[in-house]
This record gives structure tokens, C-alpha cells and sequence, in this order.
RNA sequence: GGAGGGGUUCCCGAGCGGUCAAAGGGGGCAGACUGUAAAUCUGUUGGCUCAGCCUUCGAAGGUUCGAAUCCUUCCCCCUCCA
């Protein structure tokens, strides 16, 4: 029996417009924790209005580490959320506050705690190189090059999951080495703490479905088509760059260079929210350990907050004994 | 009032005598997922006692071995002429 138990960490998961934000802040302001967001959104600044971001008046009481940390013309990764929330946690932990991870990025969450393989990162102009064939002739032919050098990955993809076909072959480009490979030697998992993790979920979709479409209302009427429109006026943004294919800010660019109207704006940009919020379902069912609260529940704070505090203590006495 | 066009499965929309529970798209649902993940991709989508049966193509009749597709009447919608 280790001397001294693994630290708490807990793992605030659930999907959008799941009310997150809200639960986490009255943590944040209730318990010894410091919020560590994990959102592949609002990682980027400036874009406020579309990645529901918590406001000024919020972020002062209640501090979220992780957010606006890049701007929307960069781009971000799993393996860099896990280097950066690491480093982060033993920074909270030892100033003896406990981290408390919040966001719906589910991949984030697998890569923190169950860590990565040793692949190569991004490289851009390989990246480019494969575009230019994908668009030569198309994505079915890329994946034929695959099989070629790497035939179980190939076997394992769609040929046309452009994303992954691409990603397979640029490690290959890379290293030389075929994913499969590499994929096989033992992964570094490193997370020595005890997490608590809990999932906020709608008990009734239809009430989930309803709340996003208010809320992008709401993110129309606080001017996220200008929102975007500054965006462009700073920033060097192409379609195809990360932070402009997030939920909303994708659809607000159609309609800003007038491939949609405006209403078509508001049904799309509701549409692809509930697809999100549906993906970031299917990913929760998939992870083990959740202890789940219904997020439609009008005290959901205040049942999260007592089960923490229960499950913090119990950690306490297993600590003494 | 007159001349046309149309009403199709949750939505849009193809079908124009059998191969139609009905193309395609959207939406929904389910799933996959290792440095783009708010991304990318896949499956599925009338009901059932499910290799078969039942109910669907505005409504009611009719023609036919057989109709979403043809005819009649009726109810709505749109365009144009008045």
C-alpha cells in the first residue's frame, strides 16, 4: 500500500449546453479546486460568442485555466492539451488545490488519463502534400497508397475518412514507419492521480435539443455573425482552418461570404450543434468509471458538489488507515 | 371568374402502370475514433408475431391481373390572365 494516495483530480464531462460551466464555477467557488478547461474551442481567442465561453465578470471569479491560449489562425492537439494540463495539475496540486477538469473534448479527456502512443506530430506541408493528392484523386486513391505501406491501418479506416487516412500516411511519411508500428510499441500513460470522474447528461434529449437551439439564438442575438466578421479583419482564416470548423463559426462563414441566409444560419448552426452534442454522448457511454447526474435537474451543483465532497472524504480515511 | 402548375414517407424532393416501403439530400437515431476531435467517417431511418405480412404517396370513388403513377369528383396550395 502506497505511503501516500494519489492526489484527486476531478473530471467534469458531459455535452453542450449540458450547463458545465455553471456546475464548475460553483465547485471552483465552493471547494479548494482551479478549473482547467477542456474545450478544443476555446483554447482560441477572440472567438467568445460561439464557443460559449464564460464571461468576463465569470472568469474573474471563478479562473479557467486553457482557455484562450492560442489564436484562431493556430492550431492546437491532444498531445499538447495533455503537456499543457499535466503540467498544470502538479502546478495546482502543489499549491494543495485540487484540479478540476471541465470540458466536452472527449479525446482530450482519453489522451490525459490513458495517454499516446509516441507518434510524430503535425507536419503541415506534408499535410498539404497529401491534400494535393486527395484532390487529385480523391480520398479512396490516398487510402490505396496506404494499404500499400500500411495495410492494417488501411484495413481498420474508410477509405474515405480523409482525417485519419491522412493522418496514417503522414506518420509514414514522417518516420518512415508504418502506424500499425508504432502504435504497437507500449504507450508512456502517466496520470498519477485518483480521478473523480462525473458526467452531466440529459435525462430528455428533446429538453437538450430545445436548450441548444435557444442558445444559439442567444449567440446570434449577441452578434456572433460580427463576431466572425472581426475574426477575418485580424486574423489570416481560410474555411479549412481548425477554429473555423468549429460548431457555429462554420455555418456563420457560409453565411457571411453568402453561400446561406440567415435563417439557414440559425437551423444549421442549431443542427450541428445537436450533432456535437450527440457525438460527445456516444464518446461518454464509451468511458468507464462515470458517476452520472442529470444536467436538466434544477440542482444538479449542489448533488455534484455532495458527491465530491463524499467521495473526497472516503479518499481521506482510505488515506489514514 | 378564366388558363396553367402542384399536393409523395419527420422535412425538402425524385418517381409518372408492375423490378416502389418508394432515388437523392436534410434532419433524427446508433456507432467508430491515438498530435485537425466543436474534427473526420460509417450504418440506419413506416409498422409487425420480420426470407413473410400489414399500413403509406391530399380525400373518396373508378379503370386494370396489378396504380404513388391512368380516369372522375371533391378539398387545399401556387403562378398567370381578369
Amino acid at each position: 500500500m502506497p505511503a501516500i494516495a494519489q492526489p484527486p483530480a476531478i473530471l467534469l464531462m458531459g455535452p453542450t449546453a449540458s450547463g458545465k460551466t455553471a456546475v464548475a464555477v460553483q465547485l471552483a467557488t465552493t471547494l479548494p479546486c482551479e478549473i482547467i478547461s477542456v474545450d478544443s474551442a476555446m483554447i482560441y481567442k477572440d472567438m467568445d460568442i460561439g464557443t460559449a465561453k464564460p464571461d468576463a465578470e465569470t472568469l474573474h471569479r471563478a479562473p479557467h485555466h486553457l482557455i484562450n491560449i492560442i489564436e484562431p489562425h493556430e492550431s492546437y492537439s491532444a498531445a499538447r492539451f495533455r503537456d499543457d494540463a499535466l503540467t498544470l495539475m502538479r502546478e495546482i496540486t502543489e499549491r494543495g488545490n485540487i484540479p478540476l477538469l471541465v470540458g466536452g473534448t472527449m479525446l482530450y479527456f482519453k489522451a490525459l488519463v490513458e495517454g499516446l502512443n509516441d507518434l510524430p506530430e503535425a507536419d503541415s506541408t506534408i499535410r498539404l502534400i497529401i491534400e494535393t493528392m486527395a484532390d487529385e484523386e480523391g480520398w479512396p486513391a490516398v487510402h490505396e497508397k496506404l494499404r500499400k505501406v500500411d495495410a492494417e491501418t488501411a484495413a481498420r479506416l474508410e477509405p474515405n475518412d480523409s482525417q485519419r487516412v491522412q493522418r496514417a500516411l503522414e506518420i509514414y511519411y514522417i518516420t518512415g514507419k508504418s502506424m500499425t508500428d508504432l502504435l504497437k510499441k507500449p504507450k508512456y500513460v502517466y496520470f498519477p492521480y485518483t480521478p473523480i470522474r462525473i458526467a452531466l447528461l440529459p435525462s430528455d434529449r428533446a429538453v437538450l435539443h430545445e436548450r441548444i437551439a435557444q442558445r444559439f439564438d442567444a449567440m446570434l442575438a449577441a452578434g456572433l455573425v460580427d463576431e466572425l466578421r472581426q475574426l477575418r479583419e485580424d486574423y489570416s482564416l481560410e474555411p479549412d482552418t481548425p477554429a473555423m470548423r468549429c460548431v457555429g463559426y462554420r455555418q456563420t462563414w457560409d453565411h457571411l461570404i453568402g453561400k446561406i441566409s440567415r435563417e439557414e444560419l440559425r437551423e444549421q448552426g442549431i443542427a450541428a450543434t445537436r450533432q456535437l452534442a450527440k457525438r460527445q454522448l456516444t464518446g461518454l457511454r464509451s468511458t468507464e468509471n462515470l458517476t452520472e447526474f442529470d444536467c436538466l435537474s434544477g440542482n444538479v451543483g449542489d448533488m455534484v458538489l455532495e458527491y465530491i465532497r463524499q467521495e473526497l472524504e472516503a479518499m481521506v480515511i482510505a488515506g489514514e488507515s
